[in-house]
RNA sequence: GUGGGCGUAGCUCAGUUGGUUAGAGCGCCAGGUUGUGGUCCUGGAGGCCGGGGGUUCGAGACCCCUCGUCCACCCCA
């Protein structure tokens, strides 16, 4: 084969997908920019060690970096999440707090693609710097929450819960280690592997065998300080005050480890799929500190853009925009007359395809047609003859001359009477 | 990274225990309609049957390898 394809894990995204992209992207933006949110937009790649910081136990570090050294001799890593990469920005340009962001764009990650997995995906999210209060929690749980509603979605489920501090965190860690130690018969092989690499996240195995086990485990709660369970007091209230409905999960642990203190999933409960998680996120104070910065505290959330549209699919909401144009001109007499019209109006904001390569003019009506147009404009040698233009309304109604000097008026009041 | 299913026209898919010129529907193009789309009718274009090797007189069908894709696991969005 002599030709190519895109590369695992990647593809095209064609119309209408495309402009429903957009849109999904455009909503979001309202959304978030409404509660003061500023676009940003960090590159692509960064030094790996930005994203080392995500914490050595974690695969999306350990075994799906795309990373690689450029010509100049640096150790570079396609961004998997855009968390660190704006922690990065934070302590690189030292903005006031509170910093309140949002972004949109690809990630990567080198694992093996499936459906609602690729190695190039795209996330929006938002990250909140400097501001520890459990109200900022609350604020962008509930942006998150808004933002499903806006896109129509019913069926998705808020799971929450706290990691502790820093502190609270290593002991518990440390208590599930010595339990699942002391039950190591039970657990599955995998989930033994697991066990040495991060206790924690042994909570999330959904292997049926290991169910058992990890219903008796110890749960956070017996190991937070004071001050983390205010916190998460607190933001359950807020909460509930806005009315955000939401399920406690102490086995919900998430994926990296700069997370404290606050976190939470949502899962669309219209997928059957494995890939129910469409979006989450949770605090993370420290991880600006790690990356060189003064203590900080953040949090944020990320959702996936594949994911969530797959859910919208299931629950039938949030269709494709049009993408059909309001008028197609149709010229037997060579192009130029649709050339000069197609300027006119495109110059006057109204959007306008022609055809091209001399085609028949049933072959043009149809052009037309499949263009989706509102009114299609025809152009024949009896027309230029006697200076004038065919309105023809594509739907029921009866089609007109009109004389050229009154083209644009004309359009743009059918156009109107049409409706698009 | 592990295990399994599937790769035939632009798309969705037929193709008998291996048998000669590889099919359908949709889409596309043209004509029926010498100035008119959406319905209908007729015709046409478009395939190295994912790639490589093997078995055989003969392979789209069978075997091996490889690539891609889907599903499950792992993990995550």
């Amino acid at each position: 084969m002599s030709s190519f394809a895109s590369s695992p894990g990647t593809r095209d995204i064609l119309s209408p997908d495309s402009s429903r992209w957009r849109l999904f992207q455009a909503t979001f933006a309202e959304v978030v920019e409404r509660a003061g949110y500023q676009y940003i937009i960090p590159p692509m790649f960064e030094e790996l060690g930005v994203f080392l910081r995500l914490g050595d136990s974690t695969e999306v570090v350990t075994k799906e970096m795309y990373d690689f050294e450029d010509k100049g001799g640096r150790r570079i890593a396609l961004r998997p999440e855009q968390t660190a990469s704006v922690c990065r920005a934070f302590v690189e340009h030292r903005p006031t707090t509170p910093w309140k962001v949002w972004y949109a764009g690809p990630n990567f990650r080198y694992e093996k693609p499936q459906q609602g997995r690729y190695r190039q995906f795209d996330q929006v999210g938002i990250e909140a710097l400097g501001v520890d209060d459990p109200m900022l929690d609350a604020e962008v749980i509930s942006l998150a929450s808004n933002f499903y509603q806006e896109l129509g979605l019913q069926q998705v489920q808020l799971f929450i819960n706290t990691l502790g501090d820093e502190g609270d965190r290593d002991k518990y860690t440390e208590a599930l280690r010595l339990y699942f130690t002391e039950n190591l018969s039970l657990l599955s092989a995998e989930s033994r592997i697991t066990l040495e690499k991060n206790p924690l996240r042994v909570l999330d195995s959904k292997r049926p065998e290991d169910q058992a086990i990890i219903g008796g485990a110890p749960t956070i709660r017996d190991y937070l300080s004071d001050g983390a369970a205010e916190h998460f007091q607190a933001v359950l209230s807020a909460l509930d005050a806005m009315n955000i409905k939401y399920t406690l999960s102490d086995r919900l642990v998430r994926g990296l480890d700069y997370y404290r203190r606050t976190t939470f999933e949502f899962v669309s409960t219209a997928l059957t799929a494995a890939h129910t998680a469409i979006g989450g996120g949770g605090r993370y104070d420290g991880l600006v500190e790690q990356l060189g910065g003064p203590a900080t505290a953040g949090i944020g959330f990320a959702i996936g853009l594949d994911r969530t549209l797959l859910a919208c699919d299931a629950e039938n909401v949030f269709a494709a925009p049009n993408t059909s144009v309001s008028v197609f001109v149709v010229d037997t007499t060579g192009g130029i007359h649709a050339a000069e019209l197609c300027l006119l109006l495109r110059s006057n904001g109204v959007s306008v395809d022609r055809a091209f390569d001399h085609r028949s003019m049933k072959a043009q009506m149809k052009a037309a047609d499949r263009r989706g147009a509102a009114i299609a404009v025809i152009i024949g040698s009896d027309e230029v003859e006697q200076g004038t233009v065919v309105i023809r309304p594509m739907g029921d109604g009866q089609q007109f001359s009109c004389p050229k000097s009154n083209v644009l008026e004309t359009i743009r009041l059918e156009l109107q009477k049409l409706g698009s």
